[in-house]
DNA sequence: ACCTGAACACCGTTCAAGT
DNA sequence: ACCTGAACACCGTTCAAGT
């Protein structure tokens, strides 16, 4: 209401968290510079004293949403510890649909989460996993730590549609056309115990992956470890 | 040499082969309407004709590098048809790495890819999957069916690299901070068969990765069809 | 039908200047 | 130390105009 109305200081936080608040609410689009300044109620050019551009700016919101998940699980078993670890980072990403968009398309990785990693493999090779085989399980987990799995369709969003770009196209047509996913989705929307959750629970499927991983890994521990060529 | 140089005349096809000749050559940036207008002799507003706009032109580019994916396997075996398959579309992706980065950011997916995926389900419920196990198992591939796993590290990008943000950190430091990451490291590196290709060959992960999927759906396939609990 | 030039509303960023 | 205004070199896109 005064002529001069306070104003919180600025700071490097202050401007990464109001830039993830932004996306949140508007889209990654809305993300420019002169924008994310006028939210801070300040000019554009004033950001420059706290990241260096843009690119250091993206780098820096993806840090920050990566810095919610929590590195911590309380379970012993290595199994249930990183499936509890990466089932809590999914919540993270649900919160922000937008980050593993951003995060493949980043080519520098913030420097935390390597000791997240570090500590990934330190389960495994405690669990008697060779370093071998824990590299392999780092590669084949994807971005899974991450709380995300590849999704090819509808990315990063929940509930799944099957619509091509034409949403106009005709049904019959789009049966002759696929009669597979037609068959598919007819059978899975009978059988959902939940039919108006749509015919596809993306956190269902997201776990069943990322078991098929745990199981086949563990398979591999098993047989190295009875078979002591581990390491 | 004379005033009058012909000109290839202009075609939808010829302008998004032209960008994906640009983006190879000089990557994502390098895609604009003026500079890839330049690239075709002429001005920026005539791509207007063919290209409803930038984003039309970003589903055409990667329309174009998803119809080189070849849809044909000479495997019977389902297991071995959708591997060579897989890694048929892989080698597709290494001639353009910035690929997997753009359909990701992609939030409509070209007609074409529903076709692909029927034909996959298709394969899958021949060889005696339920419907059921073919959804999770289309899930559970994620962007393997694409030629490229979630790789979060160096993504896109061949031979594995771990260095932090900061390139001067030193070496001795890093080994504390990162025990295990460094260890795995120098096991790795100790046990190459070619040390000159780096400690990760990003080729064999793809395929221990596949290989991991595969075994594991083959294990629920036999189970449900000996169960006869299938469908 | 196909292509263009000028113009508009935006970008990220530099630089010299203010306090 | 922190913030600004004006300016530069770019964007994608519209629109009226050319052939």
């Amino acid at each position: 209401m005064t002529a001069k109305t306070f104003r919180e200081p600025l700071s490097r936080e202050r401007v990464l968290a109001t830039a993830v608040r932004l996306v949140d609410a508007e889209g990654i689009k809305a993300l420019t510079m002169r924008r994310l300044a006028a939210e801070l109620g300040v000019e554009a050019m004033s950001l420059y004293f706290y990241v260096a551009g843009k690119e250091e700016l993206l780098d820096g919101v993806i840090s920050t949403v990566l810095d919610e998940i929590v590195k911590t699980s309380d379970q012993a078993d290595w199994r249930a510890h990183l499936r509890q670890q990466f089932l809590a980072a999914r919540q993270v990403m649900l919160r922000h649909p937008w980050a593993p968009g951003l995060l493949t398309t980043r080519r520098t990785i913030p420097g935390g989460v390597y000791a997240y990693f570090d500590r990934i493999v330190g389960t495994l090779v405690d669990a008697g996993f060779s370093y071998h085989l824990a590299h392999r399980a780092i590669h084949a987990f994807g971005s899974m730590p991450f709380g995300f799995a590849q999704e090819v369709f509808s990315p990063a969003a929940a509930g799944g549609s099957l619509e091509p770009d034409d949403a106009e196209a005709d049904l019959a047509a789009m049966a002759a056309a696929l009669p597979n996913l037609t068959a598919m989705v007819a059978h899975e929307m009978h059988g959902a115990a939940d039919p108006t959750l749509g015919w596809c629970d993306s956190q269902v499927e997201f776990e069943f992956t990322l078991d098929l991983l745990l199981d086949g890994l563990e398979r591999y521990r098993v047989a190295s470890t009875s078979d002591s060529i581990a390491g």
